[in-house]
DNA sequence: GGGACTTTGTGAACAAACGAACAAGGTCGG
DNA sequence: CCGACCTTGTTCGTTTGTTCACAAAGTCCC
């Protein structure tokens, strides 16, 4: 089944085969289905099971595992506990990665509030703007510091990934400063299109996108009742739900 | 090059071909990047040059315009305001989509401070909270309203949309309650599974999701690293980078 | 008005992702 | 210890998405 020899200690270089993207993007919602069935003293889970709570296929759960090289029992399922282990390592999850939130507007203000990157590994460390008149004031418990201490940052605090929460127009600019400061791994929530270079990571959330995405399809369902309104068919299967 | 007969009158419901997800993924990008363009005062675009600034390739811009069916003119580009009215009005909005946030806890509330949304078509009609200390209690211009009247915000104010920005535990019953109140768009937040009859529309930003994604990569990244340091060789490629 | 030049629109090759189906492997009751 | 049963791991055909490359179509200068 692995075709590589399975060494007794792997260190956590182990290159198996690659990842694919997909697969990558699902392991954190597999890791959260675990915990909380870990949490529920479940001790081993199947892959239809599994499949079932993280709202995939269940070949492609077991596909995803495979990647992992991480044993299931046949006839039994995987072990959750194992599986965690697994998963934590190879998400890098072992480890803490600050993070500092640049731009402290709105979204940036309202991201540095949100306690929920601490608890998951993700303290944020430091937050940045470029504004002088913020710059040395206090937000909460955090000294807002100078886009241009970056460099200073990521020794001090080993800062690792770069939050971009500033307007469209500043973002490649922090991007660019991110990477030259040696941050490589940068998240995007300003509404722009931001290059970074190949050896660096960006992902990006963009709010307006999903809401028109989310308009797009809005849009032809109207459609497709005002159709079936003059039709004359009757659109009951809309109260059917719930 | 148009299968079908190109009529004179389009209504708003033409069916064209079904366009391909990732596309109408990449439509408000294209948007947001004429948009620009249109500011200063251009008046053509080439495919060469749209790839470009959304940060796509050309190719890819061309086949996903010809899903919209606009013309562009050979030889010269295409015309950045008429394709601005296809798209807009392919993307739905050419109306208002008005937005019910569900769940005014720390990222509810940062969501419905954060201006970006009522500017761009969808304005932020309601907060609703199922906790009763929050209900009827005032949230900026906003009383808060119970998670049950959604049914008679969806008819008062028309709310076509509903974002979900609960705990992780509620989420499933706010989305069911918003599919039941007739809302057939929903943006979830939690960071939870979600899902949702077929005829209604979820996605889902998760932001725990980005940073474990990020952290993959930047551990490999750093193994790449903690390698080429055992194997000698030279790491300055990082800093050839700004 | 004609020819050189530009740029679109799409066919076709390639690549990634998905899901069904099934053999291999392992458990567990008797 | 054996056979029935279960669940994994993987193969394979299909679908979806990307990119190249080029003919078709139109512009614009002379």
């Amino acid at each position: 089944m692995n075709k590589r020899t399975r060494s007794v200690a792997w260190g956590p270089v182990d290159r198996r085969r690659r990842i694919p993207e997909a697969t990558v993007a699902r392991l954190p919602v597999y890791l959260r289905t675990l915990l909380e069935v870990q949490s529920e003293d479940v001790t081993t889970i199947s892959s239809e099971r599994l499949a079932e709570l993280a709202g995939v296929n269940a070949a492609k759960v077991r596909k995803d595992l495979s990647y992992l090289g991480s044993y299931g029992t046949r006839g039994v399922g995987y072990d959750v506990d194992h599986l965690l282990v697994q998963m934590s390592r190879e998400l890098g999850l072992t480890r803490d990665w600050p993070v500092a939130i640049v731009g402290v507007g709105n979204l940036g203000a309202a991201l540095a509030n949100y306690g929920g990157f601490g608890d998951r590994g993700f303290p944020v460390a430091a937050l940045v703007d470029a504004d002088p008149s913020k710059v040395g004031t206090m937000f909460g418990d955090y000294k807002i510091r100078h886009l241009d201490e970056l460099p200073a940052l990521v020794a001090e605090l080993g800062i690792a990934i770069g939050i971009i929460a500033t307007p469209a127009v500043g973002a490649q600019e922090v991007a660019d400063k991110l990477v030259a400061a040696g941050v490589t791994s940068i998240l995007n929530f300003a509404p722009a299109v931001v290059t970074v270079p190949d050896h660096a990571q960006l992902r990006k959330v963009d709010l307006a996108l999903e809401l028109q995405v989310l308009s797009f399809y809005g849009q032809r369902e109207s459609i497709g009742e005002s159709l079936r309104e003059e039709l004359g068919v009757n659109a009951a299967s809309k109260e059917a739900v719930s």
